[in-house]
DNA sequence: CAGAAATACTCAGTGTGCTGATTAATTGCA
DNA sequence: TGCAATTAATCAGCACACTGAGTATTTCTG
């Protein structure tokens, strides 16, 4: 009697949506590489040598996740780890040739498919659903992380 | 050097989206009970007596998903699945008084939570939201389940 | 009615994603 | 210097999410 229309509620809508790029994902970019995985190879494109942690805050994975994802693409020969001499909690990630040639092939097939997902929507279109999208997500992280901790005006 | 824009990967931006919801969920509406489970609830609120395979689709959870879903809201007492004496094969399923119950509290605070993740928008915002996600979804989901196999004008 | 095809569910395996607890190393302060 | 706090990473535990293979039941067809 008084269920509720799930097409309106932003959480489900976004479960379909991550759904749906996963499977399109699957057919049009790779069955060994997830997206998530790539997102790390991009990171380390941008800026070779980061330590673990920042690359999870860099593609918004916390630290068990991106453990996990690191310890697989460390397995399939395309980055490695090694120990900062600077500092011993830490370690360094760079990508192997292998993870290089992989992240080129991928970005071009990624690129195909993202035309392919946006498709159904214009270009004008296609701008604000990024820009909705990231407002949601940017206000969302916000609550949980209080940016400016609003430093006391007097003790 | 052949860095790409995470922040124009629409794959990218539903996982952050989710994610942010998946926090705000836990922290608005329940540790206990999640959105998948919360969306199983309300599929048996508005029709009782679904199978477990028609939930799942309802729902877009696959076959093992759902699974695993119903068994644990099967040991949390929230619904319970008896043998359709009809078709051996099937599990019908219904939700318990205490089903019931949660679905009530949940919708409350679900709503709660859905207008403080939305609140970066305006009305008219949150109406394009949803529709271009939905619209993008939806084509996803048809590129893999040809909906009409078209059939042929003539023999 | 019997065998084949379809269907509902289960199971094993993999991967993402979170929390809380633990370990090891560094930093900061008295 | 020496101990406390912080920080990076790991580990255990739970939950979602998919595929492919297997089992049981029903349905379809000859």
């Amino acid at each position: 009697m008084a269920a509720v229309d799930l097409t309106t509620h932003p959480g489900h809508l976004a479960r379909r949506l991550q759904q749906a790029h996963y499977l399109l994902w699957n057919t049009m970019v790779s069955e060994e590489i997830t997206s998530p995985q790539f997102a790390v190879l991009n990171a380390l494109v941008a800026e070779p040598g980061l330590d673990q942690r920042t690359v999870g805050e860099r593609v918004g994975l916390d630290r068990s996740t991106i453990a996990e994802v690191i310890s697989r693409l460390g397995r399939r020969g395309l980055l490695h780890k090694v120990r900062d001499p600077q500092d011993g909690r830490r370690f360094l990630l760079r990508l192997t040739d292998d993870g290089q040639r992989t992240h080129r092939k991928l970005t071009v097939r990624t690129a195909r498919m993202n035309q392919v997902f946006l498709a159904p929507l214009s270009a004008e279109e296609q701008t604000v659903f990024f820009d909705l999208i990231r407002r949601v997500a940017d206000a969302a992280e916000d609550l949980r992380n209080p940016a400016e901790p609003l430093v006391a005006h007097q003790g």
